[in-house]
RNA sequence: UCGGGGAUCGUCUAAUGGCAGGACAGGAGUUUUUGGUACUCCUUAUCAAGGUUCGAAUCCUUGUCCCCGAACCA
């Protein structure tokens, strides 16, 4: 397959797909029906069903609604609508309150079979029997009930015979796990609410931990991908799979895996729930759809487009880093879309009357009567979009400019009008303004001036004088009065949550500017709601889904044009996105330091005189070096292993540095006695590099190929054979000559100074010549390139 | 008894020991009846120090910094 992305989950499913762990992809979209959608939750959509898509898979809507007293159907509603409306079709949508039966027998099972127990402590009491980070917890007074004391009072717990609060049941796992997860996790709590879905069925309520892998399970879901904050529930997530065995159970040969990315965080906007909805309860805007706000409906309601929304998730990429995204990024997906799929049109937002002082010169060239006015075409796309159509534009004795254009004394870099210019008028006439005229306050009331017939539909200008540039008008007779609301970013600092300040204080004042003299074309009067324009050189706008009517339009400022208009006002965009302080975070502050790997093993010695012994015997063998023997006696199997290759003949520094530098990259995360590799066959690598029979590379080969599972009775010498050291210069010329052959542009940018190619020559010569000695080839390559 | 993750241009993200690539932002220019678009060119990065290797962003060691975890939330 073919594709455009690559990310490490596509990477993940890529590899099952190829291993047959998998034949199909199944994702799921799992929210909890307690807030509206954001912009965090479309990039875990777009991930989702996207995956589904592209690998011809299946993604559900699942809503993950556990917990009774902070959900509602109003949000489970909102959910599905923007998820469609982002254009994502669920291959189900499915509720975990329909799973509570299931779960509930898998509950009882897990009972039975000694895996979990009903727990009397209130939460308080949990909490102290926990632990700490730094201490292991100890076993609830509970936890050794029987089997059969505990099913009854389960059953009585469902029955409703117990309060809130009275009893939990309670995976028993291990209260001194390092992990806090698995200190015998609460798998049910007794609530008596309404459940908007299961009504009062029920009593008890599954938590996340429990009900999340369990729902997975019966989807038949391949891959689980959440958030980065859950990757300490990941154990549990695989402790509850494996003693539920709910995969199984529900017909499916393979149980789900738990995968983390990082979620979505973005500059001068929240992204939490709860700060959300702080924002909506507290009035400090409108609603969930208000135009400021990162939600779906708030982006809706704002103009943005789902074509826009999913390019965004498309570039900013799915990786583990926690990280900002620059706003710019989605102004940028939301003004590319526009670019293609807004028509343009004429709007004035802040209206100044230009009076036409030769009108009548006009009218009679033009044909018409002195009352009319001049019908124009103006074509809805520009050349470079180059879509069909066009409208009818009016153009009569008064036309409006924007009082933007107009300055009476320019400043340098000021292209538009000032008395004494000419100007042209978008899709219509060169003017010329020559009066300015003045209210009694001094401030500008109108201009007048003349307009140039000849220069219609981009006619010269009879006088070949300076035409300074272009601007947008309308027609004073015929325009529309419309209301145009123009916004800002929500909060004036990039980063509203740090300092650790309220959020609230860093709100941005002015990120809603009501524009309400605006005067818009006439042919914006059949405009539908929703439809997005651009308004041209002013930005781009909607027609407000809630509050537009026929005879009061009102708009959306969706984005501006991104236009870098003068000197100064670059000169500020480019200016301090003040260096963010690192901010400190006072929970990590109080954080135990942990100890480190070194200390762990020094305090092993301690433990163990033997170990001690063997670090000064390892430490004299290497020349005192104890950098290494403190890394080779850190732990008796490696000890032992060391003790062995070197007793079976291996020199001391090779074993010590292959041990060291190589071993652990081919065992990853595998303990030495677990692999295939024993002292034995290592040893025999390590004389067989002393003999030089295999290169240093050729080595790394071989153990790599030893490690694998499945070459567990490969014989050593096989290995050793394929990739023994050859010295066949000839061939290996052969060999240089083929690939510098095969790459002459890369050869040629080589000799252009690109020197770091020799790598690249030089990797392709080693993969044709396993045996090869990289440095005698390096040499070779870089003499035959210097020919 | 602390454990689990992470760190690459200003920003986001690629590079599974072999060319540090792309996009956004920024700069310069060309085109343009939008100070828009498009096009061309340019600037800019591997957290630090050691080690292994012919070759390290990638493997090893030590350190630094950041995030997550002790809800009957998800």
């Amino acid at each position: 397959m073919t594709r455009e992305r690559s990310d490490f989950i596509r990477d993940i499913i890529d590899a099952d797909l190829k291993a047959g762990i998998h034949q199909k992809v199944a994702t799921r979209f799992p929210p909890e029906p307690n807030g509206y959608l954001h912009i965090g939750h479309a990039k875990s959509i777009c991930l989702n069903f996207g995956l589904a898509a592209e690998y011809q898979g299946t993604c559900n809507l699942r809503y993950d609604d556990t917990n009774p007293t902070k959900e509602d159907v109003e949000y489970v509603d909102s959910i599905e609508a923007d998820v469609r409306w982002l254009g994502f079709a669920p291959s189900a949508v499915l509720f975990s309150a329909d799973y509570f039966g299931r779960m509930y027998a898998w509950a009882e099972a897990l009972i039975s079979a000694g895996k979990a127990y009903v727990c009397d402590l209130n939460d308080e009491e949990i909490r102290a029997y926990r632990g700490t980070l730094s201490e292991p917890g100890k076993p609830s007074p509970w936890r050794d009930r029987s089997v059969a004391e505990n099913l009854d009072l389960f059953r009585r717990m469902k029955a409703g015979e117990f309060p809130d609060g009275a009893r939990t049941l309670r995976g028993k796992i291990d209260m001194a796990s390092a992990n806090m997860k698995m200190r015998d996790p609460l798998l049910y709590r007794i609530r008596h609410a309404h459940h908007h879905r299961s009504g009062d069925e029920w009593c008890i309520y599954p938590m996340y931990d429990y009900a999340h892998p369990l729902e997975d399970a019966i989807e038949g879901i391949t891959h689980s991908i959440c958030t980065l904050e859950f990757e300490n529930n990941r154990d549990l997530y695989d402790w509850v799979m494996e003693a539920t065995g709910a995969a199984a159970a529900s017909g499916h040969a393979r149980s789900p895996r738990q995968y983390e990315f990082a979620r979505l965080a973005l500059d001068y906007t929240v992204m939490s729930k709860r700060k959300l909805l702080q924002l909506v309860t507290g009035k400090h805007v409108l609603g969930w759809d208000d135009p400021r706000m990162p939600t779906i409906a708030g982006m809706r309601r704002r103009g943005y487009s789902p074509e826009a929304i999913r390019a965004f998730c498309d570039l900013i990429g799915v990786a583990k880093a926690n990280s900002s995204v620059d706003i710019g990024k989605l102004e940028y997906c939301v003004r590319d879309d526009l670019n293609q799929t807004a028509p343009r049109v004429l709007a004035v937002a802040a209206p100044l009357p230009f009076e036409i002082t030769n009108w009548a010169e006009l009218a009679n060239v033009e044909g018409i009567g002195s009352n009319s006015q001049v019908v124009l075409d103006a074509p809805y796309w520009p050349a470079d979009v180059g879509k069909p159509g066009s409208r009818n534009v009016a153009f009569g004795a008064t036309v409006l400019v924007d009082h933007d254009d107009f300055q009476e004394s320019p400043d340098s870099d000021f292209l538009r009008l000032a008395p004494g210019r000419t100007i042209r008028l978008r899709y219509a006439y060169c003017v010329t303004c020559d009066e300015v005229v003045k209210n009694a306050d001094g401030s500008i009331a109108k201009l007048r001036g003349r307009v140039h017939p000849e220069s219609k539909a981009g006619g010269k200008v009879a006088g070949g004088q300076k035409v300074w540039g272009v601007i947008h008008w309308v027609d004073a007779a015929t325009s529309l009065p419309a209301e145009l609301r123009v916004y800002d970013r929500l909060f004036s600092v990039a980063k509203p949550e740090e300092g650790g300040g309220d959020f609230l204080a860093n709100m941005n004042p002015n990120s809603l500017t009501t524009l309400r003299s605006a005067r818009v074309e006439a042919s914006l009067a059949t405009a539908a709601a929703g439809s997005r324009w651009q308004f041209e050189r002013t930005g781009y706008f909607v027609v407000d889904i809630v509050d537009s009517k026929a005879n009061e339009l009102v708009f959306n400022r969706i984005i501006d044009l991104g236009q870098r208009t003068t000197k100064v006002a670059t000169a500020d965009a480019a200016a301090p996105t003040a260096p963010t302080a690192p901010t400190k975070n006072a929970k990590a502050a109080t954080r135990p330091k942990s100890k480190s790997p070194q200390e762990f093993r020094e305090e092993a010695r301690k433990r163990d005189p033997g170990l001690l012994a063997e670090f000064d015997r390892i430490a004299a063998l290497l020349g005192n070096n104890t950098h290494d023997a403190d890394l080779l006696a850190g732990d008796t199997a490696t000890a032992a292993f060391f003790a062995a290759c070197t007793a079976g003949g291996a020199a001391p520094a090779t074993t010590a540095k292959w041990m060291i530098n190589e071993l652990p990259r081919v065992l990853g995360d595998a303990e030495l006695a677990s692999t295939p590799i024993d002292a034995a066959r290592f040893t025999a690598l390590l004389q067989a590099i002393e003999r030089n029979e295999l290169t240093a590379s050729a080595g790394k080969q071989v153990l790599a190929e030893l490690a694998r599972a499945e070459n567990q009775s490969t014989a050593f010498a096989e290995l050793a054979a394929r990739f023994r050291t050859s010295n066949d210069a000839g061939a290996l010329d052969a060999s240089i000559a083929a690939v510098l052959a095969a790459n002459s542009d890369k050869v040629a940018q080589y000799k252009a100074g690109k020197t770091g190619l020799i790598g690249f020559f030089v990797g392709n010569v080693m993969k044709a010549n396993p045996g090869a000695d990289a440095g005698a080839v390096n040499k070779a390559v870089a003499s035959a390139l210097a020919k």
